[in-house]
DNA sequence: GCTGGAAATGCAAGCGCTTACATGTAACAA
DNA sequence: TTGTTACATGTAAGCGCTTGCATTTCCAGC
């Protein structure tokens, strides 16, 4: 890499500047520790050098990256994105560089993600939900590796926590679903394997179809993966059953979403045949015709949240703390009265 | 970060293996190097270890850091995500990182985050399109940063690319909107600063229109940031003019759907009495009603390619290639014959 | 059993930076 | 003037790793 070699270092800087590298880096690192004078003939070279500190170097002497990492099952879909995009503002805003890794929903594909950026110096991590191996685990364990997870508000797991009660939110949403008079409720969901969101969310709909005495063996799940696609494919499975579900609630927005349009394509009326629900209210929710009924996120305070927190432990703040974040059900067209053609 | 004092490093497993550092670093970089016997000996000490190398270290010895950065313009709308997905993958197959930057449509930001990735020992860089401040093309020539430019196909620049013809595919699209009998179309497009693909989709549509006889200065342009409340705004906007234009050619999918929400909204049907079109080809387009004519953009494709492109460009190949892509118009719903109510 | 040479391993010099400590300097009180 | 203090700057020792070169080991061929 000739790159490399033609950057200037800071040794070049020094001796430009006709001072020790020592008071360039202090200059960089304290600058009330070196005079006025001396500072701005040391920048006017930085800037007429270009030069760029050295990542590599200053990491190893200083032991400190400024660098986070963050784990996300996937950037293909918008459910992430708006959180990790406030997560990264908030980081910038405190001089902290993100990494970004997507895992696919692998656990073992995560692991090896996480050791990478561990390696690559990041000081702290990001993860999406609590559930994953105990390999994993004992690395950050061990490591004592400053992470927060996020997605899903959890104290007993021992970690940082920033998000919310999937399974209260999703009982909430299941009860809107009950109120509207349906009985028979049939779910389409992301896998659940390490998944505790999805879990949670299954086990929030089941508390409630429970409590309205409805036994919950009753209730069909479909468990797919989350794709526009497969949320048409699971509801077309779904339409095969009988007696027919009056109503769906999905995992995610996505899944949602792609039900909805593949109810369109099968001449089946939403909310009149059925009612579909998502979960998330990305964009797409409003936009869709019918409009989602679905339980909104709030996506970027969980990721300033979930920066703040993180910037705090890897400070070595005393008290820092898990943060719960409120959910809301929105209720928009794609929920309606269950039909009485059953 | 008692982390990093907790973390074994080579000299340890050297130690507990009873061989020289030199041998354990070999043994990852020039495995064929270390006779077998040996070989497994450090491999079982690192594992027991739980050793992870000091990307500092490495980078600082090695003068590479098997890191590339990615500069976006945004992570919240999907547009990019599937793109930067893929490039994503196909580095990791190569055992490249990647991280991810966004600079949120702001060119000084943008040059900050090239600074900051180079600094973190970035060996290249995947940037979206050509349209930047001298400044920063100084900085990148002057430091020869390996760099494929995406989302636009440009052989003039002086850079590697990897997209495609933004201008040719805003054309074809145009011409389709031409054929149905349309003279009255506008534009709804994203900022223009710095953005060279909002401004090829410009051009091209005014080539074919002044083809077609009609004078340039006759088609509206709303320039608005890319959400889908802005598109909304804009098409109202464009509503309120006389005469009513019968197309609107929207700069992406994201402003499209919002134009036709409003649409909805207010009481005007797409494609009856106005038609939309979108470009991107995002699954929004294929969701929303009227499902939206659009130029499809082989996103993944683009990561892949430019992901191959970077790390040919970094290894010193010399016969690399910019990569041109083919586009697709996909013709839906919401284009349709010019209303006669004008 | 030697010898020569290839193969395996060790030695040690940095890569660019930070930082504890040493040194130099100026300002001021006595 | 001298001693004291406070502050600006310099010196140099690593941080964890790679790698050119030196050394050791091993074994084929005699």
């Amino acid at each position: 890499m000739d790159r490399k070699s033609s950057a200037p270092t800071l040794q070049d800087v020094a001796r430009h500047a006709g001072v020790s590298t020592a008071t360039v880096s202090r200059c960089f690192n304290n600058p009330d520790r070196v005079v006025k004078a001396t500072r701005e003939k040391i920048l006017k070279i930085v800037d007429e050098l270009g030069y760029t500190p050295h990542f590599g170097g200053r990491a190893l002497a200083s032991n400190r990256s400024n660098t986070v990492g963050a784990i996300i099952p996937t950037m293909e879909n918008a459910i992430f994105a708006r959180g990790l995009q406030a997560f990264q503002e908030t980081l910038a805003d405190n001089g902290v560089t993100l990494l970004v890794a997507s895992s696919g929903y692998d656990p073992e594909r995560e692991l090896q993600q996480i050791r990478t950026l561990i390696s690559q110096g990041a000081d702290g991590l990001l993860l999406i939900g609590h559930a994953r191996p105990d390999k994993t685990n004992d690395f950050l364990k061990r490591r004592k590796i400053p992470c927060v997870l996020t997605w899903n508000y959890r104290v007993d797991s021992g970690c940082y926590s920033v998000g919310f009660d999937n399974r209260k939110a999703a009982a909430q949403l299941a009860q809107q679903v009950i109120d509207y008079g349906h009985r028979h409720i049939a779910m389409i969901t992301g896998s659940t394997v390490f998944n505790d969101r999805a879990v949670d969310r299954i086990n929030g709909v089941r508390d409630v179809i429970q409590n309205a005495g409805i036994p919950p063996e009753q209730m069909t799940i479909v468990s797919t993966h989350y794709s526009l696609q497969n949320g048409g494919d699971a509801f077309a499975e779904l339409m095969t059953q009988s007696p027919r579900p009056t109503a769906v609630i999905c995992g995610n927005d996505v899944l949602a979403t792609g039900a909805i349009a593949r109810a369109k394509a099968m001449g089946i009326h939403v909310p009149g045949d059925i009612s579909i629900t998502g979960f998330d209210d990305i964009d797409l929710a409003e936009v869709i015709q019918p409009n989602l009924t679905t339980v909104h996120v709030p996506h970027r305070r969980m990721g300033e949240s979930a920066a703040r927190l993180l910037l705090e432990i890897i400070n070595g703040q005393t008290d820092c703390k898990s943060v719960e974040l409120a959910t809301e059900i929105v209720l928009r067209e794609s929920l309606g009265p269950a039909s009485s053609s059953q």
